[in-house]
Formats: structure tokens, C-alpha cells, sequence
DNA sequence: AAATGGTTCAACCGCGGTTGC
DNA sequence: GGCAACCGCGGTTGAACCATT
């Protein structure tokens, strides 16, 4: 492997060019993916999960090397506060850069910069649907919000437009979110939306303008 | 120049989910 | 349904690099 490391013989089986070349071919010629295959195949003293993190990690064409835009630094910190630490979610929303990538920058830099101490998966909002929900248009789950007396307004308006976003425009989003809650599930779901971050509410337009390309004329024609 | 401690980031580990038989 | 193999994720490790003394 070239770059700061050098070519020296590491106790930590850093890849060496020779090991990157044999990837690379076996990946042109066959694919990605059966990556237990690959050590068989190519002769490579390699498991299947080490050459499926090289070559996703560093390999993969898509991979954009060197430092972090002030752009791709702020979408990162909006899209932590929203999603927490779901790294592979993140990266999947900066063009390039790898869940690894992103979970290095933010340990090393971002949560720095931020005086961030180090936390146990926390989540901007999360939204304990029941799982008799999934597979039916969102406008049905709100109004089971809106059967909640307790519930603030503002909370559940914020709550609404994340959850509407996140499920016309981007799946994965929505699934987290509905995830969050399986470990949670609750009969009396029309009280069960919380929110985890006190401020959220008046950091919700900051956290939520990486997804404000999206139209939000079918959640309200919806309610 | 050498020692020391902190930083960086590629690579590894353990776990849970998915898939195929 | 049970099992094994595979895949992907988040947390952690550790060697190289860097800054300070």
C-alpha cells in the first residue's frame, strides 16, 4: 500500500500494492460481491470481509480521496444530528465518501469542532410507529398523531414533515426511523411519538435543509 | 536529537440481519 | 423451522505520523 504507511511489513496486515492488484482484477473480471470467494479463487491470504472493506474503503472507483469540503463537513454534522451515529446512512449522502470515511472524520474532527464528547447512538427524532403502519401512506400514520391531547404542536408538526420526507424521498431514512421504534413497539401508538433531543424543535429547519430540495405539497394536501 | 504523548485513519472485530439450502 | 454462509454495520484497535518538550 503507497501513502503515509509505506511499503513495510505491518503487524496489522495493512494491503500491499501486489494484494490491491490481485483485488482490483478479481473484482473486474467477476464482480463485486461473494466476497469469500475471492481468497479461494485468487490465492489471496485475504478473508471475505477484509477484501469487501478494501475494496469498498479504498478500491472502489467511487471512492473520493482527500480532505472533506467545508460543503460535505456541514451535510455530515446536519445529517449526525439527525440520524445519529448511522454512518452508512450518512455516507450514503455524501456523494463519494464511505461510512468509514465519515465515522473517521467525525471521531477526529467534526465532534472536535464541535465539542462533541463521545455518545451512544443518539438520535435527533425518533419516531415509534407501530409496525402495522409499514406499507400504508404516511398521511394515515399523522393522523393517528394528531389523536395524541398530550402531544405539542410544534413537536408533531416537526415530527410529520421528518417522517413525510424521509418516506416519499428517501427510503432509507424512513426505514431507520421506523426501526427506532421495532424495539419499542406499543399498542397505544397513537402516543407513542418521541422526541430524544429537547432543542430539536428549534433546530429543526438547520437539521432538516440536506432533504429541503423535496416538495412538501403532498403532506399538506394530505392532512 | 531523542523521548514522549497525541492524532489520524486503515483495518479488524463482533454482532445482527439476510439469504439459500 | 433450522442451519450455515454471507453481508453490512458500528465500535474499536494499533501503527504511522506529528507536535511538543
Amino acid at each position: 500500500m503507497e501513502g503515509r504507511h509505506g511499503n513495510h511489513e505491518y503487524k496489522k496486515a495493512l494491503w500491499t500494492v501486489e494484494e490491491d492488484r490481485i483485488l482490483m482484477e478479481y473484482v473486474r473480471v467477476h464482480g463485486k460481491g461473494k466476497w469469500n470467494r475471492i481468497a479461494k479463487m485468487s490465492g489471496l491470504k485475504r478473508c471475505g470481509k477484509s477484501c469487501r472493506l478494501r475494496w469498498v474503503n479504498y478500491l472502489s472507483p467511487s471512492v473520493k480521496r482527500g480532505d472533506f469540503s467545508e460543503d460535505e463537513e456541514d451535510l455530515i454534522i446536519r445529517l449526525h444530528n439527525l440520524l445519529g451515529n448511522r454512518w452508512s446512512l450518512i455516507a450514503g449522502r455524501v456523494p463519494g465518501r464511505t461510512d468509514n470515511q465519515v465515522k473517521n472524520h467525525w471521531n477526529t474532527h467534526l465532534s472536535k469542532k464541535l465539542g462533541i464528547k463521545k455518545e451512544k447512538n443518539k438520535v435527533g427524532v425518533n419516531a415509534r410507529l407501530s409496525s402495522r403502519d409499514l406499507g400504508v401512506d404516511n398521511r394515515n400514520i399523522f393522523s393517528k398523531f394528531n389523536c395524541n391531547e398530550t402531544f405539542n404542536d410544534n413537536v408533531r408538526e416537526i415530527a410529520t414533515e421528518t417522517v413525510t420526507k424521509c418516506d416519499s424521498h428517501d427510503d432509507d431514512v424512513f426505514k431507520f426511523i421506523i426501526d427506532r421504534q421495532e424495539d419499542t413497539i406499543d399498542d397505544n401508538y397513537a402516543s407513542s411519538f418521541q422526541l430524544f433531543s429537547d432543542d430539536l424543535s428549534s433546530h429543526i429547519a438547520y437539521l432538516m435543509e440536506p432533504l429541503d430540495a423535496y416538495s412538501l405539497d403532498f403532506v399538506w394536501d394530505g392532512l
